[in-house]
RNA sequence: UGGGGCGUAGCCAAGCGGUAAGGCAUCAGCCUUUGGAGCUGACAUUCGCAGGUCCGAAUCCUGCCGCCCCAG
């Protein structure tokens, strides 16, 4: 990787520069992502390596070179206001005056914005995206008539900390040895045994191992009797759920109930939703609750549901519950 | 031990004389800047065991073993 940008900033006549960051990275990514494991959540760490890393310690490290803004290769666009209209900031930096928002990539098979609604506005106005407006196809072809080496380096790759061995694995080497315990199903029969709450994910289907006549998936995680929850496909959809740590883009504050569209997990299909703030004193710290026009599948604490109205991301929050769950958790997440 | 039923892959299960459906699970690949999901492919030389009938049986007959149900 790092040899790849030194090679294409070297073709570029762009100065390279190395930081060590693994100190920050251990800190405030890893460390709660593996806190977040071990009390029952699914996280996603990218969504943090976005906001602490690439845009909050990566944008001032380009301060202090005298460098003002960050750009990297998300395929998202960012836009400020300009008049009445909106101007692209990577096309005119200086449109963003006001606030600044956040887009969908032209690429919609490839869009990040999922990954990048925990920006900030200091963030956004200080970041430039040069692929939201082209499709991974016109960036390969670019590259590879530049001649850059990574024009055709391959697309995929899983937690970039987490070796092959996988995520378990790697949560197991970080002290977390969870109980085993038992599986219910919805009509609260015992079906099988689990290894350890930490181990799964709600919506997850492979490696229950259970034997039973039909797909079965996990509904979700019980903490306070480390149970792990299974039902039918049918039986991991929710109408809604609770949202916290928001953080809103495309307005200063929610004042009321808003409608547009959500996703749940990242490359998930948008679902028409309607969101509305929560008042003071909630429990678990939620701040806004949302109703999906048809109910979707696995919405699972931990991950972020992002909102959206056309291409501008209104905000995001960390899924608290799903409405799912209100049955069969009786009042016990803590 | 009088009557009835059933034993097909780890689990569920079709087939009832013509040369072993399907589903779950499992494994592999694809997909993918999270976890999952999804998609594709693989997966019983063999039908509780032993004989017999037949050109040919998981399917028919006999015996044995193991379960289940209803009566005593």
């Amino acid at each position: 990787m790092a040899r790849d940008a030194a090679s294409v900033c070297n073709d570029l006549g762009v100065p390279h520069y190395t930081v060590n960051m693994t100190e920050e990275f251990e800190e405030e990514v890893i460390v709660p992502f593996v806190r977040d494991y071990a009390s029952g959540r699914t996280p996603n760490p990218c969504i943090t390596c976005n906001r602490t890393m690439k845009f909050g310690h990566l944008l001032r490290k380009a301060r202090e070179i005298g460098a003002e803004y960050v750009a990297t290769g998300h395929y998202v666009r960012a836009a400020g206001c300009q008049d009445d209209t909106m101007v692209d900031t990577f096309v005119n930096p200086v449109a963003g005056s006001g606030r600044t928002y956040l887009l969908r990539g032209k690429d919609k098979s490839k869009d990040q914005t999922y990954a990048l609604y925990g920006l900030t506005q200091d963030m956004l106005s200080h970041s430039m995206f040069p692929l939201g407006n082209l499709t991974k196809h016109d960036v390969r072809e670019m590259a590879r008539k530049v001649g850059f080496s990574t024009a055709d380096r391959p697309d995929s790759q899983e937690i970039c900390f987490v070796t092959s061995s996988g995520y378990r694995a790697f949560l197991a080497n970080r002290g977390v040895h969870p109980e085993p315990g038992p599986i219910f199903d919805t009509s609260g029969r015992q079906v099988g045994k689990h290894s350890g709450l930490p181990f799964y994910t709600v919506g997850q289907r492979k490696g229950l191992g259970l034997e039973s006549g039909t797909a079965m998936y996990v509904v979700a995680l019980d903490v306070t009797r480390n149970a792990l929850l299974v039902g039918t496909r049918e039986e991991a959809y929710s109408t809604g759920c609770q949202v916290k740590v928001l953080n809103l883009i495309a307005v200063q504050s929610m004042d009321g109930p808003v409608t547009g569209t959500c996703m749940v997990r990242y490359r998930g299909k948008e679902t028409a939703a309607q969101m509305r703030p929560c008042g003071m004193g909630t429990a678990l710290g939620v701040e806004a609750t949302v109703d999906f026009q048809t109910p979707q599948f696995a919405v699972t604490p931990g991950q972020a549901l992002v909102f959206y109205q056309g291409d501008l991301v209104y905000g995001g929050g960390v899924i608290a519950r799903s409405s799912s769950m209100q049955d069969l958790l009786p009042g016990n997440q803590k």
